[in-house]
DNA sequence: GCAAGGTC
């Protein structure tokens, strides 16, 4: 198996003494040299310049275990001829696997200034571990023919990669500190800064993006108007309901009452047939599970935030019973054991019957609906083991309501699609030779083979169903003919208001910040509890929604004002980034002039804060 | 004390 390694060809035999130790994610902190702590910058913005460009700045092994964990490196690797590093694949993991290279040659000791040179000349043969005998494994997940290949098949760590990622982290701390340092200097000098001493107001490149659009949505409400509509609507006796005509509403009620005056004049007292349409409808099962996924889901469906989502889900993997929380793969490997896992949970009674309908490709059964995502790093999230009822006994509610949650998903994933059969009725009033009269449609949906949505009903409590009037009324809509007459009941002009959009949830905003590339799985839960933590943001008890405080408004108003809205406030400079970042790692960037050119958009950015501060400081007493 | 990214 590690022919390779020494090049041997395939048929020689070697013994090999292979040790295996571990990291806990990143070893090292980057940060300034010397002290720097904010009382010492914050009294002279001209100074912040230099914390931007000039003040260098060191990476050194830090954190609670982490100098144990490189010293162990180091230690097992005096004895060692070889290094593989099994970090995971992704550009994050690179990086480690460039902390683990330095641990293995240095220990505790890359406290000085060692940059992208450096990885150069650990992959030299300067040092006694580089490009001859350091090894890249690359998996994505610990299946054993899947481990095997990866180990037959070693690569090189990709200097790229980790030049892409020491830029983020630069950029990162640059950009944060000089413009966190900006601002918690101003506003201790305003209204906000009751105790003056210890406020803190921080910038970050997801922060300010996330807070933006808890901001855009409460200045699209704020400023929205209502304004009138008009409609006519029938009532037959079809059913009890309203129905409003097809046609876009009217804000014109002059007109409205034309039409309706034309129409009531053929003083007919029914509607018409004049259209049946009956088509299928598939709701598809879902996809497999990713973080953002699964915390979207649980605060929609239990109001829960996406930081005590992971928490939860994080302490369900710990003790075994679900896989890697933390994953944007949505799809399976092709030879991934449904199996396995469907018997596993069929130990539980509640999902005995659902198990045995889909497990060998039962009744139910259809491979999950792979998505498009692929981090190459990690599975999905699916269930590993099941429960018993004693143990579950001991769970929190809300620790139950994630497994449950998980395990479902995965069942229900793996289940054929739901079919409706849909019906689409167009009802006609008052039509004549000289007049079209007026459209009303009305839809009816009955379930056909319910398949997966069998499954989900395992997430709700029981006794949910659906009002069995709505039922018969499908089931009346279904059975119409072109043609028909149904007597009016009723007849008139509606009067509407357009209402202004819904207040942003948990679940909108991860959203938003997933599409448009604000943090990572791992991250965006936390973003959020920034926000909140420096009273940037509120969340409602009762309703959940996400407002921005005072403070979070004016942040966002003040920058807007002072024309840095698209670079600080709007995501798009953060995603120009990554598509830099991508650029290093595909050759077409150096680290260094992404890094320049960045500095110089910030330098600007800080130059107009500092001349228009007063801007974001009026905007902080008007409010 | 501050960023964002890993991880427990």
């Amino acid at each position: 198996m590690f022919n390779k390694y020494f090049s041997l060809g395939s048929r020689s035999t070697i013994d090999v003494n292979c040790t295996v130790t571990a990291v806990m994610g990143h070893l090292t902190s980057t940060d300034f040299e010397n002290t720097n702590s904010i009382a010492k910058w914050c009294n002279d913005d001209l100074q912040l310049q230099y914390l931007l460009s000039t003040v260098p700045i060191r990476t050194y092994v830090q954190g609670e275990n982490n100098p144990q964990i490189a010293l162990n490196i180091y230690n097992l690797c005096e004895r060692a001829d070889h290094l593989i590093i099994c970090t995971d694949c992704d550009t994050e993991g690179e990086y480690i696997g460039w902390e683990v290279l330095m641990a293995a040659n240095y220990g505790l000791h890359f406290e000085k200034e060692r940059d992208c040179s450096v990885l150069k000349e650990a992959l030299s043969n300067k040092v006694r571990f580089n490009s001859g005998n350091v090894w890249r494994m690359e998996f994505s997940n610990v299946e054993k023919n899947h481990l095997k290949k990866a180990v037959t098949n070693p690569k090189k760590l990709d200097p790229k990669k980790v030049e892409a990622v020491r830029t983020r982290i630069e950029f990162d701390l640059r950009t944060g500190s000089i413009l966190t340092r900006y601002l918690t200097n101003h506003y201790r000098k305003t209204p906000y800064a009751e105790d003056a001493k210890n406020l803190l107001v921080s910038y970050g490149s997801c922060q300010f993006p996330a807070l933006g659009f808890v901001v855009d949505r409460y200045d699209r409400i704020s400023n929205f108007t209502p304004e009138e509509f008009y409609y006519i609507y029938i009532k037959t006796e079809l059913a009890k309901n309203k129905v409003g005509w097809a046609r876009p509403n009217l804000y014109d009620r002059f007109a409205t009452s034309l039409i309706y005056e034309n129409v009531i004049n053929m003083d007919s007292d029914v509607v018409t047939v004049s259209s049946v349409v009956k088509k299928h409808r598939i709701d598809y099962s879902p996809q497999p599970l990713t973080t953002v996924e699964l915390q979207k889901e649980c605060s929609r469906l239990f109001n829960f935030s996406a930081k005590e989502t992971l928490k939860h889900a994080e302490n369900l993997y710990q003790s075994g019973f679900i896989s890697y929380p933390r994953t944007e793969t949505n799809c399976y490997p092709p030879d991934f054991d449904f199996d396995s896992v469907i018997n596993q949970l069929s130990n539980m009674p509640e999902y005995t019957p659902y198990c045995e309908k889909i497990v060998n490709e039962g009744a139910l059964f259809k491979k999950p609906r792979n998505g498009s995502k692929n981090d190459f790093a990690h599975l999905p999230i699916y269930p590993l083991l099941s429960v018993s009822q004693n143990v579950k006994n001991t769970w929190t509610s809300q620790k139950k309501l994630v497994y449950n949650f998980v395990c479902v998903k995965f069942l229900a994933s793996c289940c054929k699609d739901a079919i409706y059969n849909t019906c689409t009725v167009t009802l006609n009033w008052g039509k004549t030779s000289t007049q079209e009269g007026v459209d009303f449609v009305q839809k009816a949906e009955i379930l056909q083979e319910a398949n997966y949505k069998e499954v989900i009903s395992l997430m709700f409590s029981k006794n949910q169903k659906k009002g069995k009037s709505k039922e018969v009324i499908n089931l009346k809509l279904a059975e119409l003919k072109v043609g028909d007459k149904i007597k009016l009941l009723e007849t008139g002009v509606g009067i509407g208001k357009t209402t202004p959009p819904p207040w942003l949830k948990e679940a909108g905003l991860i959203t938003l910040m997933d599409i448009n590339g604000i943090g990572t799985d791992a991250t965006i839960g936390e973003h959020i509890e920034t926000l909140k933590t420096r009273n940037y943001i509120k969340c409602e008890d009762r309703t959940k929604y996400l407002k921005p405080t005072a403070l979070g408004i004016s942040l966002i108003h003040g920058f807007q004002k002072m024309g840095l809205g698209p670079i600080i406030t709007k995501p798009f400079f953060r995603s120009e980034m990554e598509q830099s970042l991508h650029k290093i790692i595909s050759g077409q960037l150096q680290g260094r002039d992404v890094l320049n050119q960045c500095m110089r958009s910030y330098s600007k950015v800080l130059k107009t804060t500092i001349q228009k501060g007063h801007i974001l400081i009026g905007e902080a007493k008007v409010n």
